[in-house]
DNA sequence: GTTTTTACAAGTCGCTCGTACCGTTATAAC
DNA sequence: GTTATAACGGTACGAGCGACTTGTAAAAAC
């Protein structure tokens, strides 16, 4: 046999390429040459590592699922050794919005696939399917937040959770489209959570918003500007 | 000089067909000869009406945003006479949620032009103006609110007025993706409220949620299911 | 050293796209 | 009637697309 390459490799060489094209010309506007091109390699080696172009598509949706997730995994891990339960859901909405280029990069190609997914079964399933795990997180450290007393009882439930993680996900969109700023968008979550677990509370290092201050000075969970 | 036709008709013609097309396939799937197809008209024809692919893609945009504009005004005016803040915030994000065929295949062609907005520039504005417009009536109304008592003073801002249009937007695009249905959209919608403004008030009409009734037994602004 | 198989590169095919152009018809102005 | 012009329908063009096929080099297996 051949020479034997790192297959997996190949592919997020290409499937990056194609990130970094769609994250400017939205995923219908890249072509197979366009990735082939960006990426540096010929046509041929494309098509050898994706049989098709739908393949290359979902390939790439199901890593920048997996490195959203990662990143917000590590978002949380960064957090003080014991966070609270309202410091691990700020830092997973955070998480979600684009703050930084990278996220920012992520979201975009994210909502060029959404446009894609609303239509075509195959991606709408893979984009739907990481809600209910997400919204089953969210709601576990609500319960665990009405525990410790830091929300009344009947806010820990599966609808507040759903409605954090929708509203992080509007909020994420009208940055995307340039209707307010990342740090609106991050003040505007922490208002929601302020109204959620009340003021921030004394005793804990995180730092709630006061009349207009910008609300996050500068904690471990909060990422550089766009 | 010829026939005189009511180019504006035309038009509006045209721009339904694609809208019936972009309904399911997306903006970027759909070919001028399919919307000439559609509209049952020659491609000939779509080419006299609009010069480019671009300027009747534009043109649809602007219409698809004034008809949901309109929709939403013909919520409000629906109400009582004497409508309460609550009432006509309620009816203004049911209008931005997809509850029946129409606004549904709105929001489904809004989304299409979404992921082009981000990265258009002239989309992106047609897209972005009408928010700001949009956050001042909803804190227009949330001072109202807060000069009947209704909600605390400090809640009746622009930023709040923001947290509720960027959460329906949320749960608006979460339904077109099928993470939720439009009820469970509208139950969340009516969670938020209630934390806004407090359990439903008994000397009004309008209805709050219980435990897991559908929340909206018959209310003059309750559209029809998907 | 021969064979086999992988990893490509390059070219080609059929198709669809937006756009441009031309021809025809019908009507309003004169 | 004649003419001018809007309102089309039909067709053609060049570009770009995804998919496919073929050619080739090289390394692993024997």
């Amino acid at each position: 046999m051949p020479k034997k390459v790192d297959h997996e490799a190949r592919r997020r060489e290409i499937s990056a390429a194609l990130w970094r094209l769609a994250n400017t010309r939205g995923v219908d506007g890249v072509s197979l040459r366009d990735v082939a091109a960006e990426a540096g390699v010929s046509l041929g080696r494309v098509q050898h590592y994706f049989r098709t172009k739908d393949d290359l598509l979902l390939y790439a949706l199901r890593n920048i699922n997996r490195l959203a997730t990662e990143r917000i995994r590590q978002r949380i891990e960064a957090l003080e050794d014991e966070p609270t339960p309202r410091t691990v859901l700020r830092a997973c909405c955070a998480g979600m919005l684009p703050l930084d280029a990278e996220s920012r990069a992520g979201l975009l190609v994210g909502a060029a696939y959404y446009s894609r997914a609303v239509h075509d079964p195959a991606l709408g399933a893979e984009a739907r399917d990481g809600i209910p795990r997400l919204r089953d997180f969210f709601a576990d450290q609500l319960r665990l937040a009405a525990e410790r007393g830091d929300i009344p009882p009947e806010r820990a439930t599966e609808d507040e959770a759903m409605l954090l993680i929708s509203l992080t996900d509007g909020l994420a969109s009208y940055v995307l489209l340039g209707v307010h700023g990342p740090d609106q968008a991050l003040a505007l979550l922490d208002r929601h959570l302020t109204t959620l677990f009340g003021p921030a509370r004394p005793d804990r290092a995180d730092r709630p918003e006061g009349s207009d201050p910008p609300a996050h000075p500068a904690g471990p969970d909060t990422a550089g500007r766009d």
